[in-house]
DNA sequence: TACGTCTGTCGAAGCGCTTCAATTCGGTTC
DNA sequence: GAACCGAATTGAAGCGCTTCGACAGACGTA
């Protein structure tokens, strides 16, 4: 391994010149810098990251916490970890892979023994068991998801009321009075995932307002499940011509269902999906969908988490980053699963 | 922060002996270990990582290069990626996220930085461009997948080749003669990813052997793209009774075409997947199929990374790890979507 | 000419740990 | 009772980097 010793001396500078020129925090020379920058590459160098973060106290890595179940639409995670990784290089800073399995102590155990400057948590509950580690630890962190209460956190998420909302408001402007919203599994409301309820909530307010009736039914990701719960929506509201689907892997299974009882989308019943634009365009019929926005809600949690490594790093100097709530406004985009209210023996 | 020297003092006992109890590496007396460790958890202390790497040159920390494309089925990557952490983590490592974005200089900038004793590589394609850097960097390395040439290196897959005969065997025992094998995206056969071709070469090998004739077909990941493969498959070879399915993300389509064109499964049409079984289990039918040890896989390419990693930290001392390709045998599960081939004016 | 100023570079301290050689000490052994 | 032993513990030397204060020299100013 070359050390930057090696390079100090194969450049005929001292050793502080050479990390001068690295980390740019003095000026150093034109042709000096020339001189050491040809050395590190003729020689090959690369910094020794223990060294650094000793000596720096920085590890310039960010932990990423990731759930372990997999009960949510997995790829939305698998794209907010990419997302992050990504963009956390574009900042110079790596990114340390944790599971929920290690529980609460991974928090502290992560940031305390320095092996990470920052935390970015994901899949959070109403009330979660990593937050008051997060209040009394000094690290900066981000949240990926809100909870009950957001006092001096930051957190990034979609806004999953303004998504509930818009989504009854495009049913309802096309002339549809009864609509049914097909939610998570009931595991995922059980353990008060917030965005689950934040989006009943959001489309009760605006049915309210518009004077829309809601059936909301929680369903598990199978086929036998969603024909259950169609079968029962049905019944019991046999005039529900809208349907919001949150749980985005019963989509295939309900056009399917809907296709074998003879109903037409969007002619007899009109779908809005909550689920990433891929998802939405790739089967049998373009579905009208809020997009989940995985990749920006990864990005933006590393760039909400930056300023903060970056004030923390000035050795406390820097005033500190004030918190910040970041809910992204959903886009809906109209493809071919939804339209006008049928007339259905009212008109 | 709290240092190993304070906890030293604490317990009235030199630095090293600290270290010892921490590390194992000595014998320490009972009463001392005790006393050290009360310290230890009345400090709260946390050893510093970045120390620790300089000093004894090990970061503990394994990377993880994940693909960066989504055109595989994406919660197998995800698997592979939860269960290499958790793995890793039994073994009081850590995990580092990469994607390929940055592409080989990864590896090299990881290890050769000391940020990571180890890398675990994913999406590894016949010709990868990390290989040469994995060649001549003497740093402990694990791939997922299986590359042309294997001289040299340790990986670990499911056993394609055996999971295509696998396939063929079992249609071949319900008596289908004319067997499709419905591939995945063109994109990955122009990779050359290995496992595609391999399944191929399984397939037409043991169809070969059983006289069985093969269709082989890629098919990208949607409705449509599926519509299309099967007329056609259907049209060129309408004797075709059995299916064997690779893209995962076309099950659900498949099936509802079928439904509609008349087709029962299995009556008319038997279908073996190649996928996870939670995949299996979910659609409309259960399906027949291959499972993709996603999980075993990470924890397998952990367990073969972690020798290598004790033995390079003994200084190069502890004899060399021998390399080893480690497929793992394919488990076949008959589900609901396999039977007897319909007899079909032949009889 | 003498002074302060600024720029570019250097020396040295030290980050918190591991590890090796050295030391202490109670217990054997002859 | 001297010489020896192994087990337990310690001291000190780094690991490779960052960073701070010092300093030499070039420059402008009085």
């Amino acid at each position: 391994m070359v050390t930057l010793a090696e390079v100090a001396r194969h450049a005929g500078v001292s050793a502080s010149t050479v990390s001068y020129v690295l980390s740019g925090k003095r000026t150093i020379s034109q042709p000096t810098r020339e001189r050491v920058e040809r050395s590190i590459r003729e020689l090959g160098y690369l910094p020794n990251a223990g060294a650094r973060a000793l000596a720096s106290s920085r590890s310039n890595i960010i932990a990423l916490m990731m759930p372990l179940r997999t009960d949510m639409y997995v790829p939305v995670m698998m794209d907010i970890a990419l997302a992050v990784a990504t963009t956390a290089r574009e900042h110079d800073r790596d990114v340390l892979l944790l599971t929920g399995q290690e529980g609460p102590a991974a928090v502290r155990r992560v940031v305390g023994s320095g092996l990470a400057d920052a935390m970015i948590l994901m899949d959070v509950e109403l009330q979660d068991a990593r937050l008051p580690l997060l209040h009394e630890s000094p690290h900066p962190s981000v949240l990926i998801g809100l909870p009950a209460d957001t006092t001096g956190l930051t957190c990034v998420d979609l806004d999953f009321v303004a998504t509930g909302r818009l989504c009854v408001e495009h049913l309802a402007e096309l002339g549809h009075r009864e609509v049914a919203l097909i939610g998570e599994a009931a595991a995922v409301y059980e353990r008060h995932t917030g965005f689950a309820e934040r989006t009943i909530a959001g489309v009760r307010e605006r049915a309210g307002e518009l004077g829309v009736r809601v059936l909301h039914r929680p369903c598990e990701g199978s086929y036998e499940a969603m024909a259950g719960t169609l079968a029962r929506i049905l019944q019991e509201r046999p005039g529900t011509s809208g349907f919001i689907v949150q749980n985005e892997s019963v989509l295939g299974p309900m056009l399917s269902l809907l296709r074998q009882q003879g109903r037409a989308v969007p002619e007899d019943a009109s779908i809005v999906a909550i689920c990433p634009d891929e998802v939405a365009t790739q089967g049998s019929v373009a579905l009208t969908s809020v997009a989940i926005p995985a990749r920006e809600m990864g990005r933006r949690a590393v760039e909400l988490v930056m300023p903060k490594v970056e004030a923390a790093g000035r050795g406390g100097h820097g005033r500190p980053v004030p918190d910040r709530i970041e809910l992204i406004p959903p886009r809906l985009t109209v493809r071919a699963s939804t339209g006008p209210a049928p007339v259905a023996g009212r008109g």
